[in-house]
DNA sequence: CGACGGTTTGAGTCCGGTCAATTGTCGTGG
DNA sequence: CCACGACAATTGACCGGACTCAAACCGTCG
């Protein structure tokens, strides 16, 4: 049975966060959220009157920790409160696709037949909010509106993956990487930071594993880039000198 | 915002096609539903209470005909009565993704800003039942359990998504057409029949655009198989004659 | 400073793509 | 019934972009 619909009405991250904090109102607060990661986090508050609150944990995560194991019996639901995560898949000898980076906010715990379908690593230190996937259900009995929220967001995510399978079969190396750079612009720009210069937090072999490359391979693109003039690396940041030109080799309009 | 979230409480195809139709009572149905493509379009019969029955259109479609376009507006949800579809995405110079092969049962009208993401065609004859995604919306006001059903179909296609996402970033040929073939299989045994030969009813064009290749690349793989006598092909149809050494290779393990 | 992890760069190889020709399979109409 | 055309599938020869293996180059931190 397959899902290749549901939709979204148009919404963008920040709208759909505001949406949600308007609905539950602005009672307290989580002390681990902060104002950006909200959504299911802050929803629990109001949500559950307390009922709930005892079995919501805030956790920290150091860099490099992996605190969730493909495979392993799906009890928990997360929600990002801080730092960037990466998602992956892993096959018996070694090789590894990185399904997406994950930042605050963002929620994880995908499960089928109360499975993991993925591993999960703090690229930064984390502070993750867990909750028994068992309460989740109840709240989404109660919260019909949160259901939706979360329905819409998986259309995003559908949505999205189906782009990165288009990037992944066939685009180039050239072309992933650009189209990589104003993904991480974009995410930028909807977070109202400056989309000039976008932060690599990750490594060169956590982005080759997310676009299907080796990290030489990532490696000369970004500095074949860096020698047309398209873009500019100073330490984790990269600048985008040339949008237009990154755009273009992106959309594949060569 | 990302959500690789959410979850799906072990669900089957199956069993949660039984479980809406259960929910929902087993009142009349649409002409055009069999008893075999359900879910939303058997849900609506019973959930309106004939209101909405006169929007719905059950519609016809050769085969080969382009029924759906990304980019276009999202005015339609589709729920597919009969045949099998494929969903693609195209890059302006022509390259192709098919991102999912659709059969009955399965719904499509994913779009992103009230736009259609990718584009729909069929590969057979066929049925559709077609709605206006704002009476589709009213319609999951009204039952938050189908609401549910959606959530957990749309988990399932992200993991699914997840899935093809290391195929295409991570596998070779030989390994991508064994997977392509078990998954079929899968399929088959799901819908109760016998998953020892599956029907091919899509071309090597599309194989190879599902999968990342070229059609000379699939072919060859195809016949490459049949050499090791691990397949049969006959017509359309694949007999897996060694699903074990199919297994082997298409997890990786050489 | 030296050690260590990540990054860059180089040289050579190979898998899968490209181009091209042949074979196979229908459906159609004389 | 067969000839024909159209299109899908196969096969072959060759090529090239990305991978592999390897070395050098950083930046950071003890």
């Amino acid at each position: 049975m397959v899902l290749a619909t549901v939709w979204t009405q148009g919404e963008r991250a920040g709208a759909a966060t505001m949406s949600l904090k308007a609905q539950t109102g602005n009672g307290h607060r989580c002390e681990a959220c902060t104002a950006r990661a909200v959504s299911i986090c802050a929803a629990m508050h109001d949500a559950d009157l307390g009922r709930l609150s005892s079995a919501r944990t805030s956790q920290k995560i150091e860099a490099g920790e992996t605190f969730l194991n493909e495979g392993d019996a799906a009890t928990h639901f997360l929600n990002i409160i801080d730092g960037s995560v990466k998602i992956y898949k892993l096959m018996p000898d070694g090789r590894r696709q990185i399904t997406g980076f994950l930042f605050a906010g963002d929620l994880l715990g995908l499960a089928v037949n109360d499975v993991y379908t993925y591993s999960a690593e703090a690229l930064t230190p984390v502070t993750v909010c867990r909750f028994p996937r068992r309460q989740l259900e109840r709240l989404l009995d109660d919260f019909p509106k949160m259901e939706k929220r979360l329905l819409a967001m998986a259309s995003n995510e559908l949505a999205a993956a189906q782009e990165q399978m288009m990037l992944l079969g066939r685009k180039t190396a050239h072309e992933r990487v650009a189209s990589f750079l104003l993904m991480l612009a974009r995410r930028e720009r909807r977070f109202g930071r400056s989309a000039a210069a976008v932060d690599l937090s990750m490594t060169r072999t956590d982005i080759a594993d997310y676009l299907g490359l080796t990290t030489e391979t990532a490696s000369r693109v970004f500095t074949s880039l860096k020698k047309r003039g398209w873009i500019e690396l100073a330490g984790s940041k990269v600048t985008l000198s040339d949008r237009d030109a990154l755009e273009e080799l992106a959309t594949g309009i060569d």
